[in-house]
DNA sequence: CGACGCGTTGAATGTTGTCAAACCGAGTGG
DNA sequence: CCACTCGGTTTGACAACATTCAACGCGTCG
């Protein structure tokens, strides 16, 4: 394996390809090796394989290095409620910080490898050098600006506009990756898409097959190719 | 004025009754003097004032010590989006760490007294007290939980449950400082409520008469009293 | 007094949910 | 090799809940 490849255990931060977007775009070369020397890189997870689970002691944020990782709380009576999807170089985990238990559990949603990095460890550091502990914070404010435009979308949008948003916002989030703007996988499944976005299955299917039918997108199971980007902004309302 | 008047200038956080709801609470008394010593306190606020607007830069976050704040964004069509109602002990303005700008607008429901914490002195005073620096992490991861309950109930819950749930919430939060948690005055208007809620103002009122036509509440305008809080609690799906 | 903001109520409309059936591809076992 | 099941997806018909549009009541303030 090549020192770059997502699913390689012996990576290190200065080499990891999602460094320009992970934790280390806040440091100076030296303070990544010591954030570094923290982390904690297992084997990859393989689909539903669970990086925590509900009420599980929080110990650690994570960072996604390849796939893509659902996160999800139960109520009592068993219904679930999926409350975020995180792609390589994002962060979840935050939420057990102000309990010290999870409130939401942590699945892969394909084979995924992920960075470990215990929150001890991690506070202690932040005390010694402040850009972390201040991109830390950033981190958690940007957290809680994504619930909002989530809070906004579902209080305000149909189900076309949930949709086509949640749509444009994996192409944004692939585009900074490098990858196509345009076509790519989801990685999710529809019932995942309608439980995050509070609609049903068969809402999801139709709205696709509606964009499908406009000549938007071209929807082939989970392989989408956004055909007319303007026209799917102006459907999701932006 | 006595000195623990919630609309005296003069108080100190020592002193102040919220000091068990508010970030003290996490602090010895010798680090309580070394907070209060950078808090501001203004003359208290009018209905309609703003705390902060919308891309504002961001200098500090603000603790609730008497009345009712509303945070609200506003996107590029105008309209509105109320995402949460604080009481006195709680925190606001969190949401503009990661970008250095509020992402959303702060204004008093109605005579309000705040005190105003500027980030940048909360910051090194958090190196200095990893005490205080967890505690704010606190705040936050909890401010990320609220909202995804928020999420939930937007995704998953019926108008009533909706509106039941917020009735509760604050029903709570007021048994927490000590205040009737039957009989108390919503501080927001019926559009607040349906605008936080993902509903019409027509659907709020109409859940409001049928709550008091099942003898559950007895709703005169902004007074609120709960008359059958175990039926409330079904009816809210808890 | 009249205008206005806010809240309530009624009737009609519509978007989304519910229920049911069928499809499709992948894997399994006879 | 084929019939089979199974999970995920699609489509249709119908029902339900919430929205929309409209009217009205009530209190406040100019």
């Amino acid at each position: 394996m090549p020192p770059t490849c997502p699913h390689n255990t012996e990576i290190n931060c200065r080499d990891c390809r999602m460094n320009a977007l992970c934790l280390p775009i806040a440091l100076e070369l030296d303070e990544v090796d010591k954030l570094n020397d923290i982390i904690r890189r297992g084997r990859p997870l393989h689909r539903d394989d669970h990086v925590y689970d509900m009420a599980d002691e929080f110990r650690a944020v994570y960072a996604v290095r390849s796939g893509c990782i659902k996160t999800y709380s139960t109520d009592n009576e068993g219904t679930e409620q999926v409350t975020g999807f995180y792609l390589p170089g994002e962060i979840f985990g935050m939420d057990g910080i102000a309990t010290a238990s999870h409130i939401s559990a942590a699945v892969a949603l394909e084979t995924s490898a992920i960075c470990e990095i215990p929150f001890s460890q991690l506070e202690d550091l932040g005390i010694r050098m402040p850009s972390l502990q201040r991109y830390f914070l950033k981190l958690m404010s940007k957290e809680i600006a994504n619930d909002q435009h989530l809070i906004t979308l579902l209080s305000k949008n149909s189900a076309q506009e949930r949709i086509g948003t949640l749509i444009l916002s994996i192409s944004a989030r692939n585009a900074q990756r490098n990858l196509s703007r345009t076509r790519f996988r989801l990685p999710m499944s529809r019932a995942d898409i309608g439980n995050y976005l509070g609609l049903t299955v068969e809402t999801v299917s139709r709205v696709f097959s509606r964009f499908q039918k406009l000549d938007i997108l071209r929807v082939d199971k989970k392989e989408i190719e956004i055909i007319d980007l303007t026209r799917l902004q102006h459907e999701a309302g932006i």
